[in-house]
DNA sequence: GCTTGGATTTCAAGCGCTTGAATTCCCTGT
DNA sequence: ACAGGGAATTCAAGCGCTTGAAATCCAAGC
C-alpha cells in the first residue's frame, strides 16, 4: 500500500496502535486469553485476569471497536437521527445518552440538515451498522418507514406515524388540557387556543383544548385562532385577537415561538402579560426559560421520552418482535410568570 | 454463538445481510473485481464496472463499512466534539457536513453533555476510528490537548488554546470593532462594552472595543461595564448604566444573551431600543434573529469556519504534520432594528 | 501409579472487505 | 504458428478481534 494511504501520525510518524496481540505478549498469554478477560466472560483465571487488566491499563489499551464489531456479530449500537437545530432534540439526546449507556447500548448520531435529507441520515446510521434506530420527529413517509423497519428495529419518537412501528410519545392533548385546568384555576372562562394546521400533533393539541374546555363547561367560550409554529404566526394570532369583539383573559399557543409572538404583539399594543393576557406556550424549551419571556409552558419530558425510547429497542433487539406498541407519557405543566389570576371584570 | 446473541430481525427472523460474495456470484465474477469496481480502481474492464454496478443497485448491496475499515487502513472519518445545545455548533456541524462531503471525509459526532464530559465524548470519537478531531469550543486542559493531539491531528473552531494546535477561530477583536465602527456611522460617540470577564474570547473582544474607540479617537468615551455570558447579567448591566450619571446613547454586548438582557431591562426602564440606546450583541444566534429581538449582531461566519477546519484537517493528514497553523476569519455585522442614530441632544 | 474430569489455556477458523502478486486471456508482431 | 506483453481477472493473505473446539494442566479417586 502507498505510504500516502495511510493517515500520518501527529509528528509524521507512522502511528502503531496497540493489538490485544501486545498486551498477551507483555504477560506472555494468548491473545485469547487477554480477549476472555478483557470482556468478562468465563473462563481465565482470577490470577489471569487481574494480570491483564493491569497490563492492559499500564500499556493503555484501547480495543478496536472495527475489529471487534466485525468478529462479535453485535455492534450494540443505537443510531439516532435528529435535527440539530432543536433544542428540543438536543435534550433528548442527552436523556438518550444516559438510557442507552445503563443499558450497555452506544449512540451514534445523525443530523438532518438543509443539504442532507433523512434518507441520507439514516442511511449514515446504516452504514455504522447500528442495531436498532431512534428517529426523532420524522418526517419521512409511512412507506419509507415500513421499509425500514423490515430492516431493523425503529422507533420513532415525538409523533404518531400511521406506521407499524413502535412510537414514543407525550399526550399533547393532556398537556394542553394541563394548561387549560391551570387557567381555569386562576378563574379564567376566556381562554383562546392559537392553532398550527392540520398536522397529526396540533391536531391533537387542538382537541385537548377542546375537550378541556368542555369538561370545565366552558363549551361556548371555545374560541380557536389560527397561527402557526413561528413568532410571527403568534403576532398575527394576537392582532386577530385584539381586533376581535372582545379580548380572551388568557391565550394557549400551539408552541413556545408561538407564544413568544403573542406575548410581544400584546405587549407592543399595550396589553398587559399576564394581568390582562395570560399566555401558555408548549415545548417548555430554554426561550420559554428565559428570564424576560418567562413563560408558563408545556413540558414533554424528555427524559422519560428517551428512557423508554431506549427501553423500546433494546427490548426489540433482545426479545424479537411482537406488535407495534405505542407508549404514551403524560407531559407536566411548567408554570412561571406568563400566566396570573384573570383580570376580574 | 447462542441466539440470543445476534440481534434479531425486524420480523424476529435472522438477518442475512448481503456480501461482496453475493453480488460476485450474481455475475459470476470473483470477489475481487467487484470489490475493485466498486471503489473505482483500475483493473475491471468498462462492461465489468457496468455489470457489478448494475447488480449492486439491483440487489440493493451495501458494503459492510466495518470490514472495509478494517481492510483498509484508512477511515476518512472525521470526529466532531461538540455541545448539542449551542445553536451555534449546531450550524457549524451543519457547514461541516457540507465541508467534509467535499473531500470525501464522513463525520461522526460526539457532544458533551452534563453526565459526559469532553474526555468521554473524545474516547467516543477515537473509538470510532476517527482520523482526526475537530472540537468546537473545548475546555478541555492544554496538556490534555497536547496529548491528543500526539495520537491524531487536532482542529479547534473557536478559540486560542495556548497549545500547539491547529486553531479556525475567528478575529473576534475585528468584531467588535466593526460594530463600534458601525454605531460610530450612527453619530454615537458615547458607546458603552458590556463584558464577561477574563477568558481568552471575553479579553479579545474587551480590547477590539478599546482599539476602536481609540482609532475613532474615543479614547475618552471609553466605558466598560462588568457584565456576563447570560441574560441576567446583562440585565444587571443594564442597571448599572441606568444608575451611572450618563446612560451611553449605544452599548455593545458580550455576546447575544448578554444584550436580550439589556434590551430587556432598558424596555422595563422605559428607555427606547433604539431610539434611547442602540444595542448590538455577538454571535448573530437565532436569538438575535427572533422577530421581536431583531438585535444587530456580530457574525462568525460558521461556514468559513468550517470549511478551513475540514481543509485543515484534511491536510494534516494528507500532507503530515507542520508547525501548528492559527487561522483567523473576518466576522462582518448583521443591522438589525436594535440600533439606529444616535439621539441628537 | 494411572485414569478421570473440571478448570484453564490455546488453536484456528472466521467476520466481510482490500490489494499486492500471480494467473489467465487475448491480441500483436515476426 | 508461437513467444511476448498488456489488460483483466483471480488468488490468497491479511486487517484485529472473537469463540467453538481442541489441547493442556493438575488434583482427586480407585
Amino acid at each position: 500500500m502507498a505510504t500516502r494511504d495511510q493517515p500520518l501520525d501527529a509528528d509524521g510518524t507512522r502511528a502503531r496502535r496497540l493489538r490485544l496481540e501486545d498486551v498477551a505478549a507483555a504477560i506472555g498469554m494468548s491473545p485469547s486469553s487477554v480477549s476472555l478477560a478483557l470482556s468478562d466472560r468465563p473462563g481465565p483465571s482470577e490470577e489471569t485476569r487481574r494480570r491483564v487488566r493491569e497490563a492492559a491499563d499500564r500499556l493503555g489499551y484501547r480495543p478496536d471497536r472495527t475489529a471487534r464489531l466485525l468478529a462479535r456479530r453485535r455492534t450494540r449500537l443505537l443510531g439516532v437521527m435528529l435535527d440539530i437545530r432543536s433544542p428540543f432534540h438536543a435534550e433528548l439526546v442527552e436523556d438518550l445518552h444516559q438510557a442507552s449507556e445503563g443499558r450497555g447500548y452506544d449512540l451514534v448520531l445523525s443530523t438532518v440538515t438543509a443539504g442532507r435529507d433523512e434518507r441520507r441520515a439514516v442511511d449514515a446510521l446504516l452504514d455504522f451498522r447500528c442495531e436498532a434506530v431512534i428517529l426523532l420527529g420524522p418526517a419521512v413517509s409511512v412507506s419509507q418507514l415500513g421499509a425500514l423497519s423490515r430492516q431493523l428495529p425503529v422507533v420513532v419518537i415525538g409523533k404518531q406515524t400511521g406506521a407499524d412501528i413502535d412510537v414514543v410519545r407525550a399526550a399533547d392533548d393532556l398537556g394542553v388540557a394541563q394548561a387549560v385546568d391551570h387557567l381555569v384555576g386562576l378563574r379564567h372562562r376566556d381562554i383562546a387556543f392559537v392553532d398550527a394546521g392540520k398536522g397529526p400533533i396540533a391536531s391533537l393539541r387542538r382537541r385537548g383544548y377542546r375537550t378541556a374546555m368542555r369538561r370545565n363547561g366552558l363549551t361556548g367560550s371555545v374560541r380557536v385562532v389560527p397561527g402557526g409554529l413561528d413568532e410571527r404566526a403568534g403576532a398575527q394570532a394576537a392582532h386577530a385577537l385584539l381586533e376581535s369583539p372582545e379580548l380572551p383573559t388568557a391565550v394557549v399557543a400551539y408552541n413556545d415561538m408561538c407564544a413568544v409572538g403573542l406575548q410581544d404583539a400584546f405587549s407592543r399594543a399595550g396589553v398587559g402579560v399576564p394581568e390582562q393576557v395570560s399566555i401558555v406556550g408548549y415545548d417548555n424549551s430554554t426561550l420559554a426559560r428565559l428570564a424576560h419571556i418567562d413563560l408558563t409552558s408545556v413540558d414533554q419530558d424528555a427524559e422519560q421520552l428517551a428512557a423508554h425510547a431506549v427501553q423500546v429497542a433494546a427490548d426489540r433487539l433482545e426479545n424479537g418482535r411482537g406488535a407495534a406498541e405505542e407508549f404514551v407519557l403524560t407531559p407536566h405543566l411548567v408554570v412561571r410568570g406568563s400566566t396570573g389570576p384573570a383580570a376580574t371584570a
